[in-house]
DNA sequence: GTAAAAACTTAGTGAACACTAAGTTATTTC
DNA sequence: GAAATAACTTAGTGTTCACTAAGTTTTTAC
């Protein structure tokens, strides 16, 4: 009758073989820039073994960021429950890992810009994490500002949309030049936003 | 013999024509995703006809460009010697401009993370901006440093980088999503990293 | 061993792509 | 009016694209 059980690994082996070799390749042209023939190549497999396996280049794509947000979540385990402390903890590690994993940090750049146009596949995906991205972060913030760790006159969602923003930023001038201490820029924002307890607190 | 002196200028609006066609796919489709069809659509002329003024894609890309920073250049006449403060406010009317032409801030967002690979047409050209830019902030920012309005523990190059990042992680969420106040989030970090005087001194 | 399904491949489709070659038209100089 | 040139157009080239249809191989259940 079906196929065996066993197999399920096997099929979810070899999706994940397609999925890393998606990862380089929308990472490196974007999506509109990257090819099923390429992601192929890669897999030494057939276009069409491709679509077998996922229903269109899209849902690839799709599929791809969702394997990339779970990567990231294994690295900085960051929840809707968490404390501000380790939230911005959090974030150091994610920085850290991404420093050393360029291709996690090219995907999003690339295919984040692509998907301002409201007609790219991924359009709907962006705008849902960086609203999630924003309540996350900000309540992260206010959890900060209500211990006293925040500078007084400062708005947490404001912060929040603040630090996504230079984090989105430095990454893509890392990007083009990586001569420089993308962690260390990142624990400026919060030497400059941070109270002297807050400092203390998350140990800059 | 030649064509006549007064056709110069005909030439001129029509590459000028091509050129807004372009900036308009490009902004919105990128280098990749979009194509000569569409640009030559939108100027009522064929492929070939742009070919005629601007010998290959890549060519049109690298003029868009060039037209976009001209008009930047010409709302915030920034420039290599002036001083700290007049930066800040020329940012800020930049910041100003940007947030009604949002064609200016979509074909750097998409053309800019696209070129971080090496081999786009364009990858030299955001290199050498992104250098010449932060070479302009932070000499600014020293500028500023010197006179006392900058607060005393920061890198003038450092908050160079940062005001950079933000600036164009900002853009990236305004462009999914407009409900807030750029320019104002641009004034808070301004608000974080000037000393008192230099906030009185830039008026914020 | 047979049925059934997964995991493919080969071969193709029609569309889009950047770009070229060759010609046409309009305009102006001399 | 002849020569020259800009500003095109039409028609095509070869390539790449995502995707499909139809078949083949492999694997296991029963």
């Amino acid at each position: 009758m079906a196929r065996p059980k066993g197999d399920a690994a096997v099929t979810e082996a070899r999706k994940l073989q397609i999925l890393q070799a998606a990862f380089e390749v929308f990472s490196s042209r974007g999506f509109r820039g990257g090819s099923l023939a390429q992601v192929a190549e890669l897999v030494q497999i057939s276009e069409a073994g491709i679509l077998h396996h996922f229903k269109s280049k899209s849902a690839l794509l799709i599929a791809v960021l969702e394997y990339r947000d779970q990567i990231t979540q294994e690295v900085a385990h960051i929840t809707e429950q968490m404390q501000g402390v380790e939230f911005v903890n959090g974030w150091f590690d994610l920085i850290d890992f991404n420093v050393s994993h360029p291709g996690i940090v090219e995907l999003y750049c690339i295919v984040s810009a692509e998907a301002t146009a409201d007609d790219h596949p991924a359009h709907e995906f962006f705008k849902n994490r960086y609203e999630y991205v924003i309540r996350l972060s900000a309540a992260a913030m206010q959890d900060l500002a209500n211990r006293g760790y925040l500078l007084k006159n400062l708005d947490p969602t404001d912060v929040a949309r603040s630090l996504i923003a230079l984090s989105d930023g430095l990454q893509v001038q890392w990007l083009l030049d990586r001569k420089w201490d993308m962690l260390e820029e990142h624990k400026n924002f919060f030497r400059a936003t941070l109270s002297k307890s807050g400092i203390k607190a998350v140990k800059l």
